[in-house]
DNA sequence: TCCTTATTGATAATAATTCTCATTATCATT
DNA sequence: AATGATAATGAGAATTATTATCAATAAGGA
């Protein structure tokens, strides 16, 4: 079972229960952290572990720790939003390559050190002259994939 | 009335038509390069200038125009699909910073000629090394404005 | 163990987006 | 300018993801 001290500690602060329902969700989450799930699939998994859960609790925790900063929610434009773990925060962070021919989603891990370095001075620049405290990011880019691209409809 | 030769001579090569709708929705894009829209924005927009015109028919257009190139999606996370056009191609490129308090989008176009470079240099690389034929990208940053970093709940 | 209250499950409700299909409008060709 | 093939449209139904409601349950501090 998903056992962050982390995360269970927050949840504490803030006047929240770490529930059965709740480790369920996180545990399926990590089993797959390279994964962009679904609200459905992550009900589906979960439900099958105990089928006691339901869709609106799913949703609920979602939500809760997408607002904890626990999890990521994204969108690829398919009409349903995706979540997956924030591991540690900096290990797992990535961007992704969306196919609008086919959906397909690459994840995209090679930073390089600049790239990063330039993103830590952005976030703080914009922070200052924004006045704004910045909690994450994300980039996406659009395209086509090998596969889409050849067969040019 | 909207008239970009550009557009207009890329449905032509793709087979489509030129209609009064997307004209119309065209127009109500380009007179606010800069705001946000979302499509019942744009439906009761147009529609107040064209009362045929249909929710579908916005959608649809919408729709294409995406898969055109000519205007961009963007998802803020509040339910609702925006869009915005995409002049030229260069000259109105920006980012968001999306408040997760109250939902508020900033708008950030101080890029560096550092930033722009590296970004071009990026999405080359992503090209050749993923075979991915890259359209556009997002970056969006996700925080807290001011005024709700100010009131922590 | 008890008590307060955060959380849950079930289901109804909502809201954005898409589908269907008969009708209409566009534009290349006469 | 008239014609014809067909892309596009409008109206509304249908679909689908997500949220709200509310009585019942369970987490965790005392």
């Amino acid at each position: 079972m998903f056992g962050n001290p982390w995360i269970h500690k927050r949840m504490m602060q803030e006047g929240l229960r770490m529930t059965q329902t709740r480790m369920i969700i996180l545990d399926v989450l990590s089993k797959r952290p390279e994964h962009h799930f679904s609200a459905e699939e992550i009900f589906i998994i979960a439900h099958r572990i105990n089928p006691t859960i339901g869709f609106a609790t799913v949703y609920r925790t979602l939500d809760l720790l997408t607002r904890l900063g626990v999890i990521q929610k994204f969108d690829f434009g398919d009409g349903k939003a995706r979540y997956e773990l924030m591991m540690g925060n900096k290990i797992s962070h990535h961007h992704h390559l969306v196919c609008t021919g086919c959906g397909k989603i690459i994840d995209y891990t090679d930073f390089t050190d600049e790239e990063k370095e330039l993103m830590e001075r952005t976030e703080k620049a914009l922070s200052e002259k924004y006045k704004f405290k910045i909690k994450n990011h994300i980039i996406q880019f659009y395209g086509l994939c090998n596969d889409c691209n050849v067969e040019r409809r």
